[in-house]
RNA sequence: CGGGGUAUAGCGCAGUUGGUAGCGUGCCACGUUCGGGACGUGGAGGUCGGGCGUUCGAGUCGCCCUACCCCGACCA
């Protein structure tokens, strides 16, 4: 087998850029920091936003859309809000260009300047919430239940693809409601729906948890997060659901008449999953040959190669592969039939393996003569020739078995690389030396916190749902500790 | 924004003391091939990132820009 990428061992960051560009999911654009989407990449995001927003009508969400665009003064409602977000924020000052005087090139028209500014949104809670004050004057317009799919701007200074970009793409949902009560219900309701599918779609296991106070989200009371190890040992927050309480209602005078004829501020939640997910896909489950998906989002399950000599041949293998196809097809799983003549079946093999299609079946002269067919599976990398008039039954099984099978070899790797430490010897050793997740106990307090993190790069990634209450010190203060946190070196 | 690096064919790179640009791959044509990225023959493809300067002559030397990459501070 050819090499064409860099080992994960070699350079695990590196293996991961030239993943990401040779399986043709992304590449970097002409606008610093922004990535082109390839058609390929797209389809494993339309397939995410499929599985995501049947999920969130089945809980009972509708979406709408809101502007890109967000006055400034909107921004400086919230003070917490505005402290997190406006170092990364992109600003419209003007709204026309002219010629240039010299003939050379055009220029920003200085008599076309804004009246007042606007910003890219980051995020859409103020303009969401000034538009809800419009909507909301009783306990009947209660709950608002929206998301919305959209693109948004933080302008950072490092990026990667999929993993941190200047602009992405996201659905936010914003929710409204009466009590207080209804709101944390939801924000919880909608950190399980998104664990749900990083485990039965991405087949990525997640820990869910709450962030501390320095991780919280800018103008949440509470932030909940789904954690996923990657194969590096790294974290990544692949999604939050904020309680925002009522400090977006307070910033935006949101209120409404209750049954009991009070005057109250409505209680808020917001979520957001990104196309990040699709760097965590790639992180979670490929190898050293190149992509591995899971059946659930590969946008196509399986691919068929003829193997043929000659014109005669070809037309058969056609004529056998396309009945193949509908056949699958007809059964509910998404096949390519590449019949191409411009190129080789090994180097369909090769491609095919790097794109990360979960089943691969070949067909050729020898399998017509026998009634069978050659399956390879991606994930095992595993070949055996199956009797034709089974596999679709065959494919079926497996496609599950796949799913099944990646999910546990994450689970199984988050769970070998999941330590516990009780002092700060250890703790440091394991995040120096082995990478992974590490249970500690901590004293609570931001300061603690950062330093943990200068001295060693780890954050507390979050403190999980459930979590056993046990006496303990925290590993640097050596002060009393009630719970053990969840520490690692993110992305 | 600091520190380091790179810029030459679509992509990856070489280019010696300064003498007018080459390799791999990909691309096109034809033929032989086709069960793990085939082979042969022929062919196309370059304002050497931009500007100014030194020189008879600059991919090569000097200065100034610009873009990108890597490492830090910030982050979904």
């Amino acid at each position: 087998m050819g090499k064409f990428l860099t080992t994960r061992e070699e350079n695990y960051s590196q293996w991961y850029n030239e993943l990401v560009l040779k399986a043709d999911l992304a590449e970097n654009s002409a606008v610093r920091g922004c990535m082109v989407i390839k058609p390929y990449g797209y389809a494993i995001w339309e397939k995410m936003r499929d599985a995501l927003d049947a999920m969130f009508k089945d809980t009972g969400h509708v979406n709408a859309y809101f502007p890109l665009f967000i006055p400034k003064s909107f921004f400086s409602k919230e003070a917490d809000h505005v402290e997190g977000f406006a170092k990364e924020c992109a600003v419209v000052t003007h709204y026309r260009l002219r010629n240039k005087a010299d003939g050379k090139g055009i220029e920003v028209d200085p008599d076309a300047k804004l009246e007042e500014e606007l910003i890219v949104r980051p995020t859409s809670e103020t303009i969401i919430w000034n538009t809800y004050k419009n909507w909301i004057q009783s306990y009947r317009d209660l709950p608002i239940l929206i998301n919305q799919w959209a693109n948004v701007v933080r302008w950072e200074m490092r990026t990667r693809l999929f993993l941190r970009t200047a602009e992405f793409l996201w659905q936010e949902g914003h929710t409204a409601h009466a009590t207080q009560q209804e709101a944390i219900d939801e924000t919880v309701q909608m950190i399980n729906v998104y664990a749900e599918f990083a485990e039965k779609f991405m087949a990525m296991p997640v820990i869910k948890g709450h962030k501390t106070e320095n991780e919280r989200f800018a103008g949440a009371l509470d932030t909940y997060t789904i954690e996923a190890m990657m194969q590096d040992g790294k974290a990544l927050q692949s999604g939050t659901s904020h309680f925002l309480g009522q400090n977006f209602a307070k910033a935006f005078d949101v209120k409404f008449t209750s049954k009991e004829g009070n005057l109250e501020y409505v209680w808020a939640s917001s979520w957001g999953v990104s196309t990040r997910l699709i760097g965590a896909l790639i992180m979670a489950h490929s190898d050293d040959n190149g992509l591995v998906l899971p059946p659930k989002l590969a946008p196509h399950q399986v691919v068929i190669v003829p193997i043929y000599k000659g014109n005669d041949q070809y037309d058969l293998m056609r004529e056998a592969g396309n009945k193949l196809k509908t056949e699958l097809k007809n059964a509910g799983i998404s096949v390519l039939f590449d019949d191409r003549d411009t190129h080789k079946p090994g180097w369909k093999f090769a491609e095919y393996e790097l794109k990360g299609f979960p089943i691969r079946l070949a067909l050729g002269a020898r399998d017509l003569e026998n009634g069978t067919i050659e399956l390879a599976r991606r994930d095992t990398l595993e070949k055996k020739t199956y009797p034709m008039d089974n596999i679709v039954r065959v494919v079926k099984d497996l496609l599950d078995e796949i799913q099944n099978n990646i999910y546990q070899k994450a689970l199984n790797f988050r769970n070998q690389k999941t330590y516990h430490a009780d002092t700060w010897e250890e703790f440091v050793d394991i995040i120096e030396n082995k990478g992974g997740f590490v249970y500690a106990h901590w004293d609570g307090t931001n300061e603690t916190e950062d330093l943990i993190k200068e001295k060693t790069k780890a954050t507390i990634r979050c403190i999980p749902v459930d979590n056993p209450i046990e006496d303990g010190k925290c590993i640097l203060s050596g002060k009393p500790s009630k719970q053990r946190v969840l520490f690692a070196r993110a992305y």
